[in-house]
DNA sequence: CAACAGCGAGA
DNA sequence: TCTCGC
DNA sequence: GTTG
């Protein structure tokens, strides 16, 4: 009973401090049943719509009936037209319902009185016929008085919406309390889009201007709450020496630097001796993950990689919570397996449709969790359903043509052909160019999800004459069947993601990463490449810690950061091999096969 | 109670 | 800004 | 989820 909407208990609880300032909303929605059609919002942003309703008096009908003579005002984002409507809801058996735009909520919040429907209408069965043969119910009524309004149209801005948005969502810490929550948001600024209508509020949006009399008294002081650590001069720099990488790395605890994972090497052993253990908590990591529920999913990835490091097989609660990265929670639940072998929990919140759904809708290249959740509340259960009915951005559509390829697992003798196919292609335009694989091909991996080719060229330059030149030989030959990201620009560095096939009968579509990297980052953006993800979010955390900078562009020390944002940017550090990057942060080399975190 | 890596792109 | 991906 |  503990959790349960945590984004829904922390608009409850702002709602409920705004009335404590304010008098209690109008409740001009009383009778009214709403429905927020989730298609085409943001997760976070039909969450408000929602919780306005309530809040103003509607009765919010969380998913619309069929078929039903009621009388619901269905509310939909701003983009939707006629003809979606009609893909989306079977109208015609709603025949006494209004499907409006959301900007008549909008504008019915600004107003704090019930907006005319007519300006905001897309469709309603019987305006198309006759507008007032309406029985007299609300919605007929109103469509007299809309003219009032009508030509107001909203150049608000709904800065309360706006504010709530961002609040929720920074606010994916699970218990976090509210207070903290608000904190964050005041620094956070708006300029949300035109259409999200506002009235009041603006609660913390601006403090440097219109500090409006409803904030929360204390909740928006949040000087205090962003205080300063000044991470750095903890070590080393502390005792001002010079600024040399020795004296920043040298203090730094070594028994604090073993709960790195990067200090460690991952099993290079044969199997896993916990599997057990580690296979029920990676149920249930997946699916806080595909429930939005980050920092949770993060923890528990962490204690499963910890447990996966672990040399001996675990048969006690405390040899678990002896292991940095599981706390007593975590423990307990081993616990359990180590008992009855199972985990109610993963039954409990890892089976059932919607864990499965969001599961399968999350092997959509494009679709994350967010997304996933969204579709599901639309009723949507398979991927026909996406196809047909679903609005899907340009990547959508690709992960879902190539659905089972691309999630399904390459060979390492695949990727090599792969990888000798762009190497030809790459030579061929340009002498001497270094081209390899990295990702989980590099650390050994037997299969792989794609293919990570890292480029590169001795003379320094020649990088920049690769990377389109490659592209449109690989495309014209019909390697390349469909792009996903032409070109990411990252300083000098370029970045391909597409989709590739090998000729030949009976050859899967298979996921392509390239990167063309200037030959003075060809050591930071190598080891970014060889990853795995874990290792080098591990690492980049040490280097944090010790006042340095990680990136795939190189490695930095002499940053100076208050909180998160960095006051300034140090200096680059001299990364000629991959070597000398551990050599730099302290740490013992680790071949890739042991970065498999 | 804050932090949990550090980036760029698309809509 | 939000969401997504590497 | 765990940690400092
Ligand atoms: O969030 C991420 C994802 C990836 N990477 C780096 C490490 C990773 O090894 C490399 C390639 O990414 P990819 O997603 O291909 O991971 P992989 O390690 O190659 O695994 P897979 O077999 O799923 O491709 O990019 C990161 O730094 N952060
Ligand atoms: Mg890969």
């Amino acid at each position: 009973m503990k959790r349960k909407s945590k984004e829904a208990l922390l608009l409850a609880k702002q709602h409920k401090a705004e009335d404590e300032t304010h008098e209690p909303p109008p409740q001009f929605l009383s009778g009214l049943k709403c429905h927020v059609h989730p298609a085409n919002f943001g997760l976070m942003r039909h969450k408000v719509f929602e919780s306005h309703i309530t809040r103003y008096g509607g009765e919010l009908v969380p998913s619309l009936p069929e078929c039903s003579e009621g009388v619901f005002h269905v509310v939909f984002e701003e983009t939707v037209d006629e003809e979606k409507v009609k893909r989306l809801v079977d109208t015609a058996r709603l025949p006494n319902s209004v499907f409006l735009r959301c900007t008549w909520l909008i504008e019915s919040i600004k107003a704090k009185a019930k907006a005319g429907t007519q300006s905001h209408l897309i469709l309603s069965m019987n305006s198309v016929e006759e507008q007032c043969r309406g029985t007299g119910e609300s919605w007929v009524q109103e469509i007299s008085w809309t003219q009032v309004e009508e030509t107001e149209k909203s150049h608000i801005k709904d800065t309360d919406v706006a504010v709530t948005k961002s609040e929720s969502q920074r606010n994916e810490n699970p218990d976090m309390k509210d207070a903290s929550a608000r904190t964050t948001a005041c620094s956070a600024s708006h300029e949300q889009r035109e259409d999200m209508g506002s009235q009041k509020s603006t609660k913390e949006t601006k403090e440097d201007k219109i500090v409006e009399d409803e904030r929360e008294p204390e909740e928006c002081s949040r000087d205090e709450a962003l205080g300063n650590k000044s991470v750095l001069h903890k070590w080393g720099a502390g005792a001002g020496e010079e600024d040399h990488l020795e004296s920043l790395i040298r203090p730094f605890p070594k028994n604090l630097q073993d709960k790195f994972a990067c200090a460690r090497p991952s099993s290079s052993k044969p199997v896993d001796l916990n599997t057990h253990i580690t296979s029920e908590l990676s149920k249930l990591a997946a699916t806080y993950k595909s429930k939005n529920d980050t920092w949770r999913s993060v923890g528990y990835e962490r204690a499963i990689a910890a447990i996966r490091n672990y040399s001996k097989e675990i048969t006690s609660r405390e040899e678990a919570l002896a292991i940095p990265g599981i706390g007593g929670r975590l423990a307990d639940k081993i616990a359990e397996i180590l008992e009855s072998g199972r985990l109610r929990k993963v039954a409990e919140v890892c089976e059932g449709e919607e864990a499965e759904t969001l599961r399968l809708f999350l092997g959509v290249w494009g679709a994350g969790p967010s997304t996933a959740q969204a579709w599901y509340l639309q009723d949507f259960r398979t991927l026909d359903d996406l196809r047909t009915k679903a609005t899907l951005t340009r990547h959508q559509q690709i992960g879902l043509k190539h659905y089972d390829d691309i999630n399904s697992r390459i060979p390492r003798s695949e990727v090599a052909e792969i990888e000798e196919h762009v190497r030809e292609a790459t030579l061929s335009l340009v002498r001497g160019a270094e081209v390899m694989v990295c990702g989980s091909y590099r650390r050994g991996k037997p299969t792989c999800g794609d293919v990570d080719v890292l480029i590169t060229h001795p003379d320094g330059q020649s990088h920049e004459l690769i990377f389109r030149p490659l592209l449109v030989r690989l495309r014209e030959s019909g390697f390349l069947t469909d792009d996903l990201v032409t070109q990411e620009d990252n300083g000098n560095q370029k970045k391909y993601l597409g989709v590739c096939r090998l000729p030949g009968e009976g050859r899967k579509h298979r996921r392509l990463d390239v990167i063309v990297v200037p030959y003075q980052e060809r050591a930071t953006a190598l080891m970014y490449f060889t990853g795995s993800a874990h290792f080098n979010r591990s690492m980049r955390l040490l280097a944090t810690k010790k006042g340095m900078s990680l990136s795939e562009h190189s490695l930095r020390a002499g940053i100076v950061r208050q909180g998160q944002e960095k006051l300034s940017d140090g200096y680059m550090l001299d990364t000629p091999t991959e070597e000398s990057i551990f050599a730099h942060l302290g740490l013992e080399y680790r071949p890739p096969e042991e970065r498999d975190h």
